[in-house]
DNA sequence: CTGTTAGCGCTTTCAA
DNA sequence: TTGAAAGCGCTAACAG
């Protein structure tokens, strides 16, 4: 990796002074006279000297270095996450590991293995599906710090940053309602995950609250994906099409919105389609979608913030709890809902100022 | 980060043999007797021990880990490419940093700093825009192997692996031309990245190649962005529309679209719009926008076993060149595009299959 | 096949 | 403020 290294030995000898000194100034101590400082800086530079931060991560036993762990980076959400953790751990001084698990088990189990073993000082985590408590138990023997993001496993224990799915998916049905909808579906999601719970449940609150009849609304749970939202419409179909569905994410969402066309359907206007997980407007896939959007990077940035506070109370011996984060959501409105075909409406008056647009492709 | 760890010398003693026999057994080595190797597994399952990267690192000075440097991971090739990466660097055991740089070469000289103290065994960079040859320098003369990834900077004599930008260019505009279209414009992208060049060339080429009208084809640069999509067609507007463009992404070709039909116009009709840059089919923003679409995740994982190999070839005192390589590419016809209005046809007849669906939002 | 002896490059007492 | 010595956890020669 390195052929004859050069080393705080060499820079101490060139700037005439010890090891200790060099080491010192390195991290910018401040019992070092200024102008030794300079001097040491000087060589430095003109040697080419590179600083080993594993021999020092090996010595102080700590280390700059965070784990991320994502089990889906092609979900632009979660892509999105990640960076927002990059830019505090930038700042910060840290560099992370960053693997994707393809939300499988035993490909996460290898990463955070690998990523312990190469002296990672705290671990941010989107668990894959299916994750135990139990799986994360060699990092907290070792005393290392965890953060959940974007995704939590139940009844760990363990901190999570996520954003408010229950709240986000009651102002889709408020929204909804107010337009005149009674008859909503929740479509899409994997029923054992806690995401797909917690907005469900914001649906059923919601539907409750504002007075919705009484007969169960329909919950179709499947894959979070666009062929999910497909067969998902197939089989609401096959029941009763309601007039709106509530769509477990932006995927799903698109997914209906073609099977819909494929079946010779208007969206808006036969029904209405809110999508979830929206990442930020300018890069949204749907850009005609109404959703509820998320500010992912902002999820990522707290995660990354609560980490490194753990990272520096546990050396501190101040053992702060880190609190889990709960961020806010916001329902953008765009041209796929409209008031349901024979409209009964609560209070209903919507802006139409967007959808003269047609679709985009 | 770790209280009382447990070390090879605390499993040496629990299984009875020295600590280069646990080292031994540690790194499978084959001169190990098979009991002794399962009593030491035994051992170090029991006391929970885990290995230390970083010292072996150190004192072997060859690490299992290389750095990713992404100029922008929330788009979707990218993010792609990165997977790619990973899958590969997973399975060969090496576990990576990732930064994302936001096209910051600032930035991107920090965190390749800060990978490099960190014991990189290489690094694979998709450079930010205006990436010099000499701001790789210091991992060069530490003999780094790198490898540039979906970008590439001229001339700096460091390997890449990107897809096939001329000939795909050459593509949209052959089909284009098949169609009938004498009045082809590209639109999009930055005049100083070798991307853009690569693509223009294909497009005039091509252009050249099926005998289009000798008047020089309109070639609008702009932001890498919807933004820059629509502001692009406004000024083609302005000008004189032509009857098709070639984008440089689909960033572009969707802002295009947008504009499009902000101006009153019908895509395909009016103007036929071909993309970029198209992720996997099934994740594509834009389902019926004809692009060319490249495999983001083969350019990855052919990355990554670069990079690996020239790691092992390092160590090995092999000095084998690695060659660059570029990846083929794909035109995935979809109704974005139709014969232009009074058509002319060279050879033109194509499938209206899909034609037939109108576009999601 | 196993044990012993030196370090990898740094931080960290502890004196000076 | 600076210098000397010890050692983080591991691997790399060797010698047995």
């Amino acid at each position: 990796m390195a052929r004859d290294r050069i080393t705080v030995v060499d820079v101490a000898e060139a700037a005439g002074v010890s090891r200790s000194t060099v080491s010192l100034v390195l991290r910018g101590s401040p019992s070092i006279s200024r102008p030794t400082q300079e001097r040491v800086l000087a060589k430095i530079k003109e040697l080419g000297y590179v600083y080993d931060r594993r021999a020092a991560s090996l010595r102080a036993s700590k280390s700059h270095i965070v784990g991320l762990v994502i089990h889906d980076l092609l979900n632009p959400v979660f892509a999105e996450l990640a960076v927002g953790v990059d830019s505090v751990s930038q700042a910060e001084g840290y560099v992370q590991f960053l693997s994707h698990t393809a939300d499988d088990v035993q490909r996460q189990q290898e990463v955070i293995t690998m990523m312990q073993e190469n002296g990672i000082a705290g671990l941010i985590l989107s668990p894959a599906h299916g994750t135990r408590p139990r799986d994360l138990d060699a990092l907290r023997r070792a005393g290392l710090p965890i953060v959940q993001m974007g995704r939590s496993v139940a009844r760990a224990g363990i901190p999570y940053v996520v954003s408010d799915n229950r709240a986000g998916a009651a102002a889709a049905v408020r929204y909804l309602r107010e337009l005149g909808h009674e008859e909503i579906a929740f479509v899409g999601g994997l029923t054992d995950s806690r995401t797909f719970q917690e907005r469900v449940r914001g649906f059923r609150e919601a539907l409750h609250d504002t007075g919705a009849p009484d007969r169960p609304a329909p919950v179709i749970p499947a894959e979070p994906s666009r062929a999910g939202g497909g067969e998902a419409f197939e089989q609401l179909r096959r029941q009763r099409l309601p007039t709106a569905v509530v769509c477990f994410n932006d995927a799903v969402a698109l997914g209906v919105y073609g099977a819909l066309r494929e079946a010779g359907l208007e969206p808006a206007r036969d029904l209405s389609v809110v999508g979830f997980d929206d990442v930020a407007e300018a890069r949204s896939a749907s850009p005609q979608l109404t959703t509820v959007a998320i500010d992912a990077s902002a999820v990522g940035q707290t995660a990354a913030r609560l980490l490194l506070r753990a990272i520096a109370d546990a050396s501190h011996t101040t053992k702060s709890r880190v609190r889990s984060v709960t961020l806010p959501v916001r329902l953008v409105v765009r041209h796929s809902c409209a008031p349901p075909r024979s409209p009964m409406r609560l209070s209903g008056s919507r802006s139409t100022r967007d959808r003269a647009r047609a679709p985009l492709p």
